[in-house]
DNA sequence: AAAATACTAAGCCATTTTGCTAAGTGTATT
DNA sequence: AATACACTTAGCAAAATGGCTTAGTATTTT
């Protein structure tokens, strides 16, 4: 029978990936007061610095920060949009509603009224 | 400074890390349909059945889903608490609304992380 | 121009993860 | 009683992860 998982990392295994370690959620907690240079973001970690950059990078490739080289720093930032698809999976499953035509109808009024 | 990430993986940790593989999530999206058997939620997947397992108790130590034996089977469903404390995580940074009082409010029912 | 700052690259190591197979246990079914 | 079914345990191997150090490069600052 066909395999249903993807052989591949997807955006989403990558994703989840990047939010299951303390050290890079809490950067995400960190990036939500607003943008950071990366030395700036290591700071409060007890951990070489290298170290810590390769946690930037495993939450770069989970899209949930973008980076910008200004001057000789690193500035990251929080990617919303893919903490939303993220949540967005959960949510799917989140409730016992299980029809999913009955969601997309809720979502449409929810839209429709306000 | 202190090491602000856990040096152990906390249900957090475990929870992001069951949802960051394809197999696993299309298993929590069969599980939303109803309980199942552990043989009977493999059927789908290309894989020995004891590297299926496996994944069935990443779901378990992650929180996502409890079994109990029914015979000669094992039984899975869906925690859907946890998937609600996962997504509500999410939920903290999705928006660029920063209000104080509502995170509060979360952290105040959930049990905290970091 | 020299020094300090902020990465960046490379490589090593231990542990964990994800796959396999082969063999064993407990529970129906025939 | 024998067989089939549904796991379960154990052990192996490749690859990924998360940590380190040492040694660069590029960009301010002095």
């Amino acid at each position: 029978m066909a395999n249903l998982s993807a052989s591949t990392p997807n955006p989403i295994d990558l994703g989840f990936h990047a939010l299951a370690d303390a050290t890079r959620r809490a950067v995400i907690a960190r990036l939500h007061e607003g943008e950071a240079a990366a030395t700036e973001l290591a700071e409060p970690f007890d951990m070489a610095l290298p170290t810590f950059l390769k946690h930037l990078k495993v939450l770069e490739a989970g899209g949930l920060i973008t980076t910008r080289k200004e001057g000789r720093k690193r500035m990251c930032r929080l990617e919303r949009e893919q903490l939303a698809r993220l949540s967005g999976w959960i949510h799917e499953y989140e409730t016992g509603w299980r029809n999913r035509l009955d969601r997309m109808g809720a979502l449409f009024e929810e839209g429709n009224d306000k």
